[in-house]
RNA sequence: GGGCGGUUGGCUCAGGGGUUAGAGCGCUUGCUUCACACGCAAGAGGUCGCAGGUUCGAUUCCUGCACCGCCCA
């Protein structure tokens, strides 16, 4: 016994000793739950394969593993499908940064080479947040593990292309894209961040064939090299007559036109701005427009090439300085002034990204948008907190067609081949498009058929996840049973990138809603409010707190501290308070076997009825009633901080500061019942307890379990496998909660007063009373209070002591000297100023006309009743009063 | 430029048209009370960002402003 409890919690000994039993009883797996009806499905966010634990996926991953563990536990198919995605850019770079470091590059070992380099990678590190969720504690059904690059999840992103081109959604163009020259490929929109930053604008004179000069405006004063135009206002009165002359640019001497077009903005700049159609996507639709020459300047390095005359091999922002320098010199820069703008860089490596001309394909999005706005605007898709639904709906009804190629090697390739021998020119476009990996050209029916080089946008693939994991597009009996899913949790910061995504993609591939809610939660930040990160050296790692202060602290304080959706701002100690409240559990539990222990009851049998009860019991099992019912509405509604702060007040603050204690009076008084009756009362009360905790903080509760399991009845060998506890009673009774109440309220006044004479509570003081508690309330009272003789107040004045008016009648204890009366009054009298202050108001209000005539009735009746209290409250304060001032 | 969130005790945050506005940490005082000092008991501490408005009644709803943060263009 000794052994199994000591006084504080190991958490790092049982912890993973608890999770091996889990995974080795198969509790993960929906297929142990032959009970269950209905399913309840989560498939998890997939974090990236390079990816390790931060706070960030600590708090995601929790909120799943709650949400999964209770629904479990109420008597669903719960199913929780992890896995990783292949992060393309992201694995590449990592991948090609190690190869640095033996001296290879992936050029040097060619694609496919490099490819098995990257699968050895995976193998080796690419199981490491896998390994970091388990210590979380997280219940994933590992038999399901996917990763987007399995060959049945790749054939689903070969089969979604394939279907997305034969409808037409598919296509190849010639566009400006995001360029990021360090990783070098195309990314989407979403992949590109925005930092403000402080640049400059370049006025620059752009001088006329015919003499004079026109000045143009520019932040990007390199790109002037490949310039084809000067575009102006048509409307723009100051530039009328220079439409259609000539200008010679400087430095690169072509001949460009001044062109007007209704999109240059007059009041930007000087009205004019130089055109740059392969540089810049407004400059590339007056470009197109006006059928201007396309001169890209700059190599996927950004390195400057031959179109930029002698500034060849230049870095594109050494180019900058030098180009600045030299119309310097030249007398053609008049201004150079200080500009707040928005630079793009890359998601992956912070790369400021290039807009850059090259040949992409992309998805045709308005078509997948308009069922997924539909779900969220007639409600078939709910957002937790409700907000995130218009930033979705924002999103979808702007949104705009989805670069999917990327210009590197690590990915799913993108399935359409071409022929090098025919060209397929018979063919419309060129190539076609092909699943299976063809042998010969379909046209000439050569054998010298490619493979299209680029690969896949990994989100291209991660928005097929929700069906993919389950064998889509194959029609599996998983894809049957557990399809759609129920939930999806997630950051604000992915609402793009899966959420939507992934809603467009389930009714375009499956004909169906991918899951009804999704819970956005804030973003872990540190106090003052940044981003962790390592560049900010701010992080606070999960698996250090997992470590010091076990996982159940970590997901205690996440959950606690974080309201729903909003940001958590985490402060080095936040762990303490889930800390604190382990030891406490494991301490009452502690005190609980002791108790049955000394009573030789050492097999506890749960109580199937509630009968023959007294008062403490009675009131407890009331209280848990109010819980449970709480508790279940909290979490109906995503609400997971709430309902882990009501186990949290209840626990402590009534169980353990109330009922325990009163529990210890019984083995003086009434061992038989005690025995019989209130112990069982207490182990049921705990085990519930132990129930609605489990999903929150599973670690130490399996091990309470576990211990309880050789000293009582339980149902089952495991607290996961168990079911929340329903209510014990089908009613509720204000009676004997007030009644317990005012027993509470005699022993918190009587430890006041005890406080106010530095008495210990342990010190029995004898007290008086208008009418001596009898019974069970004596005694509940004289322990808790400590107290010596109840004495009734006798009839003649008695001098020294001090007293209080409760709603039952007044108690008093004997002072004797021992107090400063002059300070104790002066308490007094601002508590009757201010219980005077609230009673005036309260009366001009229940009194007021308007309130009579229009407030509700049930408000006036609360107001009054209030009235009532606060002028009892205050006639008795004012008794105490003259009676201390008499003495 | 458009949108969203925040502003509540020293710190970190809950809450919500009528409450004596709450918690954790910190603070004060007293306790080796036989589960727990990661504890027990009793306390101190807030005109709920500013200015208007709606309402019988606003800290809560509305409008504007300020500051902080985020998202989109």
């Amino acid at each position: 016994m000794e052994s199994k409890f000591p006084s504080q919690y190991n958490p790092g000994e049982t912890e993973s000793e608890l999770y091996a039993f889990w995974e080795k009883c198969g509790y993960f797996s929906p297929s142990f739950y032959t009970y269950a009806k209905e399913k309840y499905v989560i498939v998890i966010p997939p974090p990236n394969v390079t990816g390790v634990l931060h706070m960030g996926h600590a708090l995601n991953n929790t909120i799943q593993d709650v949400l999964i563990r209770w629904k479990r536990m109420c008597g669903f198919k719960a199913l929780w499908v992890p896995g990783t995605d292949h992060a393309g850019i992201a694995t590449q770079n990592v991948v090609e940064k190690m190869l640095k470091k033996k001296n290879l590059n992936r050029d040097t070992l060619g694609r496919r080479q490099f490819i098995k380099e990257v699968w050895e990678w995976k193998a080796k590190y690419g199981s490491t947040i896998i390994f970091q969720l388990k210590k979380l504690g997280a219940s994933c059904d590992w038999e399901r593990e996917r990763f987007t690059m399995d060959e049945q999840l790749s054939r689903a992103v070969k089969e979604a292309f394939m279907h997305l081109y034969n409808k037409g959604l598919i296509y190849k163009g010639k566009r400006i894209i995001n360029w990021c020259p360090r990783c070098t490929t195309a990314l989407s929109d979403e992949e590109v961040n925005y930092k403000d930053e402080n640049v400059f604008l370049y006025y620059i004179k752009y001088p006329l064939v015919e003499g004079g000069f026109i000045e143009v405006a520019t932040t990007r004063p390199e790109t002037m090299l490949g310039d084809t135009a000067v575009a102006v206002n048509p409307s723009d009165e100051k530039y009328k007559k220079l439409i259609g002359k000539q200008i010679r640019l400087p430095l690169i001497a072509r001949i460009i036109p001044i062109i007007p077009d209704e999109m240059v903005e007059s009041d930007f700049g000087t009205g004019a701005v130089k055109v740059t159609p392969s540089h810049d996507p407004v400059d590339f639709d007056i470009g197109a427009r006006h059928k201007l020459l396309f001169i890209t300047v700059m190599d996927e390095n950004g390195i400057m090439n031959k179109n930029a005359g002698k500034f060849k091999g230049m870095d594109r922002f050494q180019c900058r300085e030098a180009v600045v320098k030299e119309l310097d010199g030249t007398g053609l820069l008049t201004k150079k002034e200080p500009y707040p703008t928005r630079i793009g860089t890359c998601y992956r490596c912070d790369t400021a990204v290039e807009p850059y001309l090259s040949s992409q394909w992309f998805v045709k999005m308005s078509p997948l948008a308009k069922p997924a706005i539909e779900a969220a605007e007639n409600d078939l898709l709910n957002f937790h907190p409700e907000r995130w639904k218009k930033v979705y709906l924002n999103w979808l009804y702007n949104i705009r067609d989805w670069c999917i190629s990327r210009q590197i090697w690590w990915g799913h390739r993108i399935p359409v081949w071409y022929c090098k021998k025919c060209q397929m020119e018979s063919l419309e476009k060129g190539f076609f498009v092909s699943v299976d990996t063809p042998t010969s050209c379909p046209v000439c029916k050569s054998s010298e058929v490619y493979q299209d080089s680029d690969v896949l946008d990994t989100w291209f693939s991660s928005w097929l996840w929700p069906f993919s994991v389950f064998g889509w597009p194959k029609d599996t009996e998983d894809l049957q049973v557990f399809y759609p899913t129920d939930t999806l949790v997630t950051a604000q910061e992915i609402l793009f990138f899966w959420v939507a995504r992934m809603v467009m993609a389930g009714y375009e591939f499956t004909g169906k809603l991918p899951f009804e809610n999704v819970v956005i939660h804030g973003t872990v930040r540190d106090k003052t409010g940044r981003k962790m990160s390592k560049s900010l050296g701010n992080i606070i790692d999960p698996l250090d707190i997992i470590e010091k202060y076990g996982a159940d602290s970590l997901r205690f304080s996440l959950i606690s501290m974080t309201s729903a959706g909003q940001d958590v701002f985490l402060s080095p100690t936040f762990y303490i308070k889930g800390r604190n409240f382990m030891n406490k559990l494991w301490n009452a539990s502690r005190f609980i076997i002791t108790s049955a222990e000394k009573q030789g009851n050492d097999k506890v049998i749960l109580p199937k009825e509630f009968e023959g009860l007294k008062l403490p019991e009675t009131w407890i099992l009331l209280s848990l009633d109010n819980l449970i019912e709480s508790f279940n509405k909290a979490l109906d509604d995503f609400r997971l901080n709430e309902a882990i702060n009501l186990l949290y007040d209840f626990f402590w603050h009534i169980f353990c500061d109330w009922y325990l204690e009163i529990s210890k009076i019984y083995s003086d008084y009434e061992e038989k019942y005690f025995k019989e009756k209130a112990l069982p009362v207490l182990f049921y009360v705990h085990i519930s307890l132990l129930k609605m905790l489990h999903p929150f903080i599973p670690f130490i509760t399996e091990k309470l379990w576990q211990i309880f399991f050789s000293f009582c009845e339980l149902e089952t060998p495991s607290v996961m496998i168990s079911r929340m506890p329903e209510k014990s009673f089908d009613f509720a009774s204000k009676e004997i909660m007030e009644e317990m109440e005012d027993i509470k309220e005699v022993i918190t006044n009587i430890r006041n007063l005890k406080t106010k004479f530095s008495i210990p509570i342990s010190e029995p003081v004898d007290c008086y009373f208008d009418k001596i508690p009898e019974g069970l309330s004596a005694r509940i009272i004289s322990r808790l209070a400590g107290i010596g003789d109840m004495k009734i107040f006798p009839e003649e004045k008695i001098k020294g002591l001090l007293i209080k008016n409760l709603k039952n009648g007044r108690i008093g204890i004997s002072f004797e000297g021992i107090i400063d009366i002059q300070k104790e009054l002066d308490k007094l009298y601002k508590e009757q100023e201010k219980l005077k202050g609230y009673l005036e108001k309260i009366t001009k209000k229940v009194e007021s006309k308007e309130f009579i005539s229009r407030a509700p009735a049930d408000v006036q009746e609360k107001e009054r009743e209030k009235k009532i209290e606060l002028h009892e409250a205050l006639k008795n304060l004012e008794s105490d009063i003259a009676f201390i001032e008499n003495q």
